[in-house]
DNA sequence: TGTACATCAGTGAACGCGCGTTCACTGATGTAC
DNA sequence: TGTACATCAGTGAACGCGCGTTCACTGATGTAC
């Protein structure tokens, strides 16, 4: 039953935006071509007439979840897709995407969230073509960050910058891993306190 | 060929010791039983004398994986497995186990590392039993963190204490992730600066 | 514009493989007398 | 202390299952004339 080419064309992008959201629900070794064949209402059969290889969905699932993630950031802080806490966004826009990042909802919405705080330690594992497009979306985020930091050098931006990611996402796979409710709270609160003071 | 009760006890204990490393250098989802009994010098068909599932063994190496690292942490810096650079054992305790666990020479060692560097982002999707463990292991690290903070409350402490983890995992996790050993480099330096200004 | 044919998106069965788990078997260890 | 038997740590083959990947097939789409 072929399809007409921007039907294929539109197929192909929803596997990938599908695959990403699968990815970091369960995991890069916890999603199958049949989970994330399916997840696109799709039998598993047909993946090869897509992508190459598992990698290459992995890959473009990962970089499509980056792209979302920076252009959330670069949008006006009331734009956001999650919750502000209120008085926040007068601050800088910096101030508002880290709310936005160490907010309760980021931690529940795995599917939807940062890549990186959903699949950290198996990145650290994934062939070479995924750790580059892991490694270039780390360094466009802190780009994004950096602009923020308007009154120290861009080196010294760029430094502090890597400080907010890593330390983020380490908040939030932490929050999201121990199973007590208040600890989690503490965790994302001390975050976004200690990221604010800076 | 029956062991002795000794012979077999020793047998269980260098099969969660290797299989803890095992865990830690190719993930949860990558390391498979025969691996694991390979690793012990064993045939992967005698797994079931000593363990009633995969997930007992993961939940047994993760608590070995942490205890060792809270007796790393609690031993004087000098005595520290890895090294520590000149002139920061000079300092409290805390501040040279935090140069020891944000070291390029920790960084590089997945093996013999911290678990939650290791499998973050795996154990947020663990077992109940395994979470639990983790949640145990976070909150025992918290207190021997935050016993070296005299000078604020020990709720405050527990809190500071919190952001330092959770901020040095991520640091490690993205330093590890990123294929560009110079980012790498500053990520950990950063961190360090972070957390001993603070 | 119509016709004939090549292309190819998608289906569903099949491939070999490694997974976690089970089991019959071996033979040294532990135990009962 | 010696003997007979039960126990069980470890081996290696086998189980069913789901994995990533391949393939024959279908039939609508695209293309050449």
């Amino acid at each position: 039953v072929r399809k007409s080419k921007q039907e294929a064309a539109e197929t192909r992008r929803r596997i990938v935006t599908s695959a990403s959201s699968e990815f970091r629900r369960n995991g890069l070794a916890g999603t199958g071509l049949n989970d994330l064949m399916g997840a696109a209402g799709l039998t598993h059969g047909g993946f090869y007439k897509h992508f190459e290889s598992k990698e290459q969905v992995v890959d473009e699932a990962l970089a499509q979840g980056i792209e979302s993630m920076v252009e959330a950031w670069g949008k006006t802080p009331s734009k956001s897709s999650r919750g502000i806490p209120k008085g926040v966004a007068r601050g800088n826009p910096l101030e508002a995407a880290i709310a936005d990042y160490l907010s309760p909802e980021h931690c529940a919405d795995v599917a939807d969230g940062c890549p990186y705080a959903a699949l950290g330690s198996e990145l650290t594992r994934a062939g070479a073509a995924v750790r580059d497009t892991a490694t270039r979306g780390i360094l466009k985020m802190v780009d994004l960050i950096a602009a923020n930091y308007p009154d120290i050098t861009p080196g010294a931006a760029r430094k502090k910058a890597l400080w907010t990611i890593s330390s983020m996402i380490g908040a939030v796979t932490v929050a999201r891993m121990v199973n007590d409710p208040a600890v989690s709270a503490t965790i994302l609160r001390e975050a976004r306190k200690h990221l604010a003071d800076q």
